[in-house]
DNA sequence: AATAGCACTCTTTTTATCTGATTGCTAATA
DNA sequence: TATTAGCAATCAGATAAAAAGAGTGCTATT
């Protein structure tokens, strides 16, 4: 257990180095402090030994370590309110009625990722709880038509398909067929449906039955596959943070952004709904950073929205702007 | 005008610096040349007189400038067959059948990419010759609509629609006027065809009309406004270029690879349907890469591809490829 | 327990030196 | 006259040495 003063201490060191990136002093801390930089450097000595803090060199000021900066999300950080600015801007979106919500989403975070200098995601996954609504055919030429398929969640994807040699009336059958027996089915069940619901009786009602049911098997089976989008917003911020000032360290995370195992390992290991920090070597995408995210359900769709930063990040700032962009989206 | 031994120099300049990224020697030409490194210093010192070459210090090997990339693509390049490894490569593409045709360009780029190491980009404007198909409405609740759009070449888009206290008779009733009257009209065209020919009458139809009205004019409204899409593929692949081994360089072109506007600017100016090179500051993206592109047409949309690398680019290689391309999507 | 003082450590910056590659020029040669 | 050999001059880049600055750890003192 720390001491007063040494929370203090850690306390003062997170927050400079969060703000300035320069290792602190003891000279630093003890202007702050009444007490002499000497009894200071002893606190500091005690925080090292205890692993809250490090050193870039013998003769260095001290940094916060994993270990410290978790030590003070968990206990020191002071969850304010959502600064009046931050609130300003995103309430610009919020009150907009006019967008969708999924832009609404991609756009405050849009606005975070310009205020805070840091990288958003936006993991969202379509596929899971959307129930086949309609599906229809809109024919282009003799041997082309367009797909269009609805879930009741609002979520539409569409197909070109090229037949040769098969009447448009076949297909409206087959789309008929599909209609009456599918509707209602969760998508990433349809196409295992359409085997063995469909397959057995297709040839009763249509002639070319084989190609048309081929056709129509792959498109869901595309569909349910295509679940998980990821959306990362604001990757040039990198450059803005002097962790990133290797060439090296930027282009390892520019190619962990385009991986989407590693991107989709964010959502992972949520069991609640609050917001959860990840500092480090606490999270899969890259040991420099942290990521901090929540999971968000609406009536249309579920996901997850992250940040990623350094992990001297603005811990306090970003919990609240997370916070409350998830309380509006889920609104 | 040069002569044949300057040609022959010049030539092997590019070619060498293309291939090794480091000024070229006399003692290097000379080797291949029959004569002696002081005869190749003084064409060099003359090639550089003339503008084709430059030195990065005072006692350095010569590179080429911009003017003798220029020379060298517009007189002194072979432009051979396309190699066997990359015409593979890209053919696995092409045959698949299953594939449409969007995604035929975007692989086979996303080919060329992971091939040359170079980004490529492609540029598609899908709304000026489409005409309207098709509209139609699919209900998600009592307030909730999904309006569905396609057009004559098989472009989907979807919007959706709250209302609220209209029923679903008189949007079906507004759909079916909009289709009778209004099928057929090039999309870009569609909501100043709505504000004349649709405005005045639909009040005798359809109660809620101004509400109605004002969303579909709005769905139209985005939709022609829609119509340039911008899709960049290996990014990534400026690192591994030794011109942008400076952070700077690199945050540089990436901030450009987000600006829509100057990644629009690479459509304009070709008259022709050939491929057009921009070595270095005549293109507008930045001054240094080299910009290699050319448009293709098919029946379902028009659009640009192009090749971004470092002036010091595989020309030959990325002309052959383009060229191989452009032939395939537009069959 | 807290502090003042100071030697010590290590980074960063500056300056100097050396090495190697390559040129431009001059004089000799074919 | 065109080509070549030879050589001093130039400059980037690597290596080393020196100086400056920031901050610690320890010891002795309050």
């Amino acid at each position: 257990m720390l001491t007063e003063r040494q929370n203090e201490i850690l306390k003062l060191i997170v927050m400079s180095y969060i703000k300035l990136a320069h290792p602190v002093s003891s000279n630093l801390i003890c202007d702050k402090l009444k007490c002499s930089s000497a009894t200071v450097r002893n606190e500091m000595m005690a925080l090292e030994e205890l692993g809250y803090l490090e050193k870039t060199h013998t003769s260095s000021g001290r940094i916060p370590s994993e270990k410290g900066y978790r030590y003070y999300v968990d206990h020191l950080m002071e969850v304010k309110e959502l600064n009046g600015e931050d609130y300003q801007k995103l309430q610009i979106i919020f009150d907009n009625q006019q967008l969708e919500l999924s832009d609404v989403i991609t756009k405050s975070l849009q606005i975070v990722s310009d205020m805070t200098s840091y990288t958003t995601v936006i993991l969202d996954e379509k596929s899971h709880e959307n129930k086949l609504k309609e599906i229809s055919v809109v024919p282009i030429n003799e041997s082309e038509m367009v797909v269009l398929i609805v879930t009741d969640k609002g979520y539409v994807e569409h197909k070109d398909l090229r037949l040769t040699g098969v009447s448009l009336d076949e297909v409206k059958n087959t789309v008929k067929l599909i209609n009456d027996l599918v509707v209602g089915t969760p998508i990433d069940e349809v196409s295992s449906k359409l085997e063995f619901d469909i397959k057995p009786i297709i040839g009763k009602y249509v002639k070319q039955h084989e190609m048309i049911y081929n056709a129509f098997y792959n498109v869901f089976e595309d569909m349910s596959r295509k679940g998980n989008n990821i959306n990362i917003v604001g990757k040039n911020n990198v450059f803005k943070h002097k962790e990133f000032n290797d060439i090296d360290k930027v282009q390892d995370i520019f190619e962990k952004f385009d991986d989407d195992e590693k991107m989709l390992s964010i959502k992972e290991d949520t069991q609640n709904n609050d917001i959860s920090i990840y500092i480090g070597k606490e999270n899969k995408l890259d040991d420099d950073v942290t990521v901090i995210k929540t999971n968000y359900k609406t009536d249309k769709d579920n996901g997850t929205i992250a940040i990623i930063g350094p992990k001297r990040m603005e811990y306090s700032r970003v919990v609240n702007l997370l916070d409350y962009i998830k309380k509006q989206i889920e609104r």
